[in-house]
DNA sequence: CAGTTTTGTGCAATCGCTGTACAAATACAT
DNA sequence: ATGTATTTGTACAGCGATTGCACAAAACTG
């Protein structure tokens, strides 16, 4: 256990102008004054303290003339609503999929101010995607006129989060990368560089701004394009495990005398349950994988119409998710499971066979029924990519005291 | 997320103070001052100024004449002991199994200062069995001439946490039980009240005093009579899930279509890999389950001596412990993983075989090998459910300030 | 317009932490 | 023995975020 960092006057990283930080964060970059001083929990001296300390560090700014919103009728003196400055650092986020590469600009907040979308060729090699993505990077931090925060890359893959080593990139025709040496030796500035893995950026950022708000152990479970990818986002944060591989639940065993899986195991729950085994279920080829898809909805819709075979396809499938997402309840006695991708769609489609299956094989689930909610975000790794930037940027706040203010510290704001 | 609890001001709960009896306490109770400091991370003088308080308080003490000891010796002023006073608090500790019940006094530092262990007969009522244990622990309180900090009970059963009910307590004659309520009834004082799985609590004081020490993310794996009991210890707290049942690995799948299990599911791990499943892989009783761990340790000699029948039932049984083992490794990524009760036996029987099972099953697995090792404390669980005491004692220090000292406030402490 | 309610600011006091300087207590070389 | 190097504990002034309180500001209510 590293020692937290203390500041310089015995206040560690929990001070109230970080905390208050990530509350207008969490907030989605915008709340009035009251709301920040009352979930702060102090005073509000102690918040307005904060409050003018993150403006002159020129991070947030403050309505000079409070402007009544929404439902703010009532008596008393209406606050003042608090923003992320423009002047603020902003985060450059990337998203890797197996058909196309997003490169954005994210403000605190969560809220992304530009994105870039390029179509990725069908199993690239590692030199040339490198090479687009630090381009692209490099551009969008030149225009930006923010001050840049870091770089955060979502991959498809495992990703140690020591040092950003991707174990296993799925679909892409190279194996075991130094992903944040290969970004970093690509870009023109020291820009800090975090990797993480798509299904936990994408779970972090339903959790920080989509669906799992609020939520203290949410399970996350999705498709990108083949396999199946999950997360589990504890009271705030990313489980990772001890090298950040945690969570890879399509590797969870469904029939342990089930065929090979690529991993060396057998009978793997994304070998039975993800895209292409629906494909096989309803007797369609599973290849290519571009497009599979598109081709998966299409699939859906006839078991929507009533298709036998689709039916059966979406049920057999069904019956293995549930039964996998039932283990999974055992093991982490989640209060919230989300579904992202593909899976939301056959949840929509089979939710009775996913319940009945989990209801069967958990205890738990019997004991008190978990909601299952479809995932709301549409970039959400491009957000949670960026969520790994400014994460650290709320937290180490009090490390780079601000500079004295220009004018007398208890110069009034307005 | 609850606002984290501020103190008087302005220092949060992760004040010097509270992190250094933290120290201490994971230090088995006793170090030397410098050593304290060192870890504390800041100057001496913050560290002396935290350590008076806790010497006002009458936490700890410290040598008036520091005593040198082991390989201390080295240029410079030798460092002061510091050890838990003799007037702090201590945790009362209960550990009901199917047929013992162990209740303790427990100190600061995770020293038993007293045990009384009494039998429990088979199946008890639970009236009978909690008369039993509060009248012990008001003895013992009675008795122990210290301050009551509260009662940490470690049942066998998963404990939701947030009121203590004990939702399937293994192997009794009841079912769905609100034990905390039932110890808090029994009591004279106003004590609180803690109740923990059995797993986790052993796991938890693993970390804390024994083999788990160190590790980020411990997995735990024990048997207690019957049944697989399992716990993950993440970063020094124990992963409890949204209301505390989480790790529930005994019902992990091992076999989708295998026999039904008495939670609902099919082939449940616990049902093919616990005590009782290896003494039938050995044609052998697994009835009654009063000493069966004696019978199994029986069998397992048998084993170790070469004969086939045992041999084979070790086998089997570690082939699925194996598989089960590395599923969760995909899952957890853990550090460490620990083997407690019959378990640690068995490992010590085939480790080969349950080695191959991982390594097969989990490529995580094979890219950073886990290492393995058996529990070494005698009576975890026991020690685990002081810590359920002890633990929010550390974090909840600064709430209660220490009364102003008798002398000046910078009178030496000699 | 007076009364109520909520919100922002000013001010003195507080208290744990910091850095520095100094004193204490040992080992080691001479 | 004696002095030096080395490490550890203590004293002291200063700092700064926070606290509570009092008061001002800005809305609604009747």
């Amino acid at each position: 256990m590293s020692s937290s960092i203390i500041g310089p006057n015995g206040n560690d990283s929990a001070n109230n102008a970080s905390r208050l930080l990530s509350l207008l964060h969490h907030a989605g970059g915008e709340a009035t004054r009251a709301e920040l001083t009352a979930r702060l929990g102090c005073g509000r001296s102690a918040a307005g303290y904060a409050l003018t300390d993150l403006v002159n560090r020129e991070l947030v700014r403050i309505d000079d003339r409070p402007t009544a919103r929404r439902g703010d009728s009532g008596p008393g003196r209406p606050s003042h609503h608090v923003h992320i400055a423009p002047t603020s650092p902003v985060a450059l986020a990337v998203h890797l999929r197996v058909d196309t590469l997003d490169v954005a600009v994210v403000e605190l907040g969560g809220r992304a101010l530009r994105v870039e979308r390029e179509p990725v060729e069908a199993r690239p090699d590692v030199t040339s995607i490198f090479l687009r993505i630090t381009r692209l990077l490099r551009k969008l931090g030149r225009e930006a006129g923010r001050p840049i925060a870091g770089v955060g890359v979502s991959m498809p893959s495992p990703v140690r989060s020591e040092d950003g080593y991707a174990l296993e990139p799925r679909h892409l025709a190279w194996a075991g990368v130094p992903t944040r040496d290969l970004v970093r030796e690509g870009l023109d500035e020291p820009w800090p560089v975090h990797i993480g893995n798509d299904a936990n950026l994408a779970a972090l950022a339903e959790h920080r701004h989509g669906a799992g708000r609020g939520a203290h152990q949410m399970l996350y479970l999705t498709t990108e394009h083949i396999g199946i990818g999950g997360a589990l986002v504890t009271e705030g944060t990313v489980f990772g495990g001890a090298r950040g591989y945690a969570m890879e639940v399509g590797h969870t065993t469904a029939d342990p005398d089930g065929p090979r899986c690529s991993c060396g195991s057998r009978g793997c729950l994304e070998l039975v349950a993800d895209t292409r085994a629906l494909m096989r279920a309803a007797y369609l080829p599973d290849d290519p994988v571009t497009g599979i898809e598109y081709r998966a909805r299409v699939l859906m819709e006839a078991a929507e119409r009533g298709d036998p075979t689709a039916t059966a396809a979406v049920d057999h499938v069904a019956t293995l998710l549930g039964s996998g997402i039932a283990g999974l309840i055992n093991l982490l006695d989640p209060d919230r499971i989300l579904l992202g991708g593909l899976l939301a769609r056959l949840y929509q489609l089979a939710a009775p066979r996913i319940a009945a299956e989990m209801t069967e094989r958990s205890f738990l689930e019997r004991a008190v029924p978990v909601p299952v909610v479809p995932a709301t975000l549409d970039c959400a790794a491009l957000l949670g990519a960026a969520e790994l930037v400014l994460a650290p940027l709320l937290q180490t706040l009090q490390i780079q005291p601000a500079q004295p203010p220009s004018a007398s510290p208890g110069a009034p704001i307005g």
